[in-house]
RNA sequence: GCACAGGUGGGUGAGUGGUUAAAGCCAACAGACUGUAAAUCUGUCCCUCUCAGGAGGUACGGAGGUUCGAAUCCUCCCCUGUGCA
């Protein structure tokens, strides 16, 4: 049995149950914390356990790059390595095919990239891309994409979605001719795992099919720009090779806010409704929680971290930034509304010092704080729509 | 007391006759951030006006002086550091 979505609940275009993955189940919708590089920036696990995260998510350019695939599979996989038994997704690379402009060059068979650590070169292919996410182990692991540029003009989103589409093709052929070959990629792993870690470093790996437990899935990853007719077109020829899931990608690179609402919801009508819907790279509280409310089953964004980074936390009374002036001797909770451990325990003041002073505690206060908004915008959407009343929550504009 | 070295904008520190309201860094203040090359990036940062392109004023320890022109050269004074008495 692969990974797959246990609706138990819908409302509207919403809908609420499990996401079933070989490390737990998720509920859904979800928002799911980036992880990039094996890590939640500014956080623990023990800490994202005890904030409720039951998945996020890990980079395949950023490990495939450090600490190196072979260290992963030494380590037993990446769920092992960072001690992290809950579930991961892992992006398979596309977007940086998008970001790291300057340093890669796009052809049919992949993406060569100069590494922005040391400037070695390395090339990226859908194969390439399914063998580290295979290695990694990650529960959800995603086709290799081409993220489209904004702006673009029509053939060239064309062009790029018809390549995303040969890529998707290839992407499964690879990994249905080697999904398995892992054996971390597996719940069955648990009770036994040194024993199939041993046999794993001797080279002996086992099938997983055979042992009939969740196994790793692949998502495939819409495309088509801004362009409504070619969403319409990648979502219906996705799905046409077939998926246990599918993404919206190749939004969130520029466009305005309404745009990416308006291809998020054109989108989702192309989309089979009993299978998972993952939109990728978004956004602000309100945002994922209107997507939420639209049919998306699962987000995830670098914003509520970057930003708790950068000092700018999300309250529900909008953004805060905790750097400011104003807050130098406000004895108030962040949030008052909020009962997460650091509004229930620090005042502006003392966020707002330890920002100033760059106290490392700072980051790590914030990224809870902010994390946590997301998860409880999340909750609160799902109760919405186990509620099943008629009418849509209305978020904190942000 | 003598001998060196030095006093620059909130701090640090460049600059040694004009292109200098004075680099860079820090601090301060504001803004950005959406499948993470991001503890990052951008802007403001002497005062007053402004039709926002500029205009005027004040400024490199103090006071004089040389010069068309001085943070930069000269004289005296004040202060700081180091060394010797």
């Amino acid at each position: 049995m692969s990974v797959h979505l246990q609706i138990e609940a819908t409302r509207g275009a919403a809908r609420a149950g499990k996401l079933i993955t070989p490390h737990g189940e998720v509920e859904t919708p979800v928002f799911m914390p980036v992880g990039t590089l094996g890590s939640v920036k500014g956080i623990s696990q023990d800490l994202l356990e005890d904030l409720g995260v039951e998945i996020l998510l890990g980079n395949t350019y950023h490990l495939y790059l450090r600490p190196g695939v072979e260290t992963v599979r030494k380590m037993g996989g990446l769920h092992r390595f960072m001690s992290w038994d809950r579930a991961i997704l892992t992006d398979s690379g596309g977007f940086q095919v998008f970001s790291l402009t300057e340093l890669r060059k796009v052809t049919e068979e992949g993406v060569a990239f100069r590494s922005h650590l040391d400037g070695s070169s390395h090339f990226l292919s859908p194969e390439k891309a399914m063998e580290i996410q295979i290695a990694l182990g990650a529960d959800v692991i995603m086709a290799f994409d081409e993220c489209t540029e904004y702006p673009a003009d029509a053939a060239r989103v064309r062009a790029s979605m018809e390549m995303t589409l040969r890529w998707a093709a290839r992407s499964k052929k690879y990994f249905e001719e080697h999904k398995g070959e892992v054996p971390w990629a597996s719940g069955v792993v648990k009770g036994r795992e040194k024993q199939v870690l041993r046999s794993a470093q001797d080279g002996k790996l086992n099938k997983l099919a055979q042992a009939g437990t969740a196994s790793q899935a692949l998502f495939g990853i819409v495309q088509g720009g801004m362009e409504m007719e070619l969403r319409r077109e990648s979502a219906s020829r996705t799905i046409d090779i077939g998926f246990p899931g599918y993404a919206i990608g190749g939004l969130s690179v520029g466009e305005p806010r309404n745009l990416t609402r308006d291809v998020v919801e054109s989108t989702l009508e192309h989309l089979p409704s009993n299978q998972p819907r993952y939109l990728m790279g978004v956004g602000t509280p309100d945002e994922i929680s209107q997507y939420a409310q639209s049919g998306v089953d699962m987000m995830d964004c670098v914003l509520p971290t970057r930003a708790a980074r950068h000092g700018l936390l999300f309250t529900s009374e909008g953004k805060l930034s905790i750097k400011q002036a104003r807050y130098a001797q406000d004895e108030s909770a962040l949030d008052p509304a909020c009962d997460c451990r650091v509004c229930q325990r620090y005042s502006r003041a003392y966020l707002r010092h330890l920002y100033a002073a760059n106290e490392l505690l700072a980051q790590v206060l914030n990224t809870v704080h902010n994390l946590h908004y997301y998860l409880a915008t999340m909750r609160t959407v799902r109760a919405w729509i186990r509620a099943g009343q008629t009418s849509r929550i209305v978020a904190t504009q942000m």
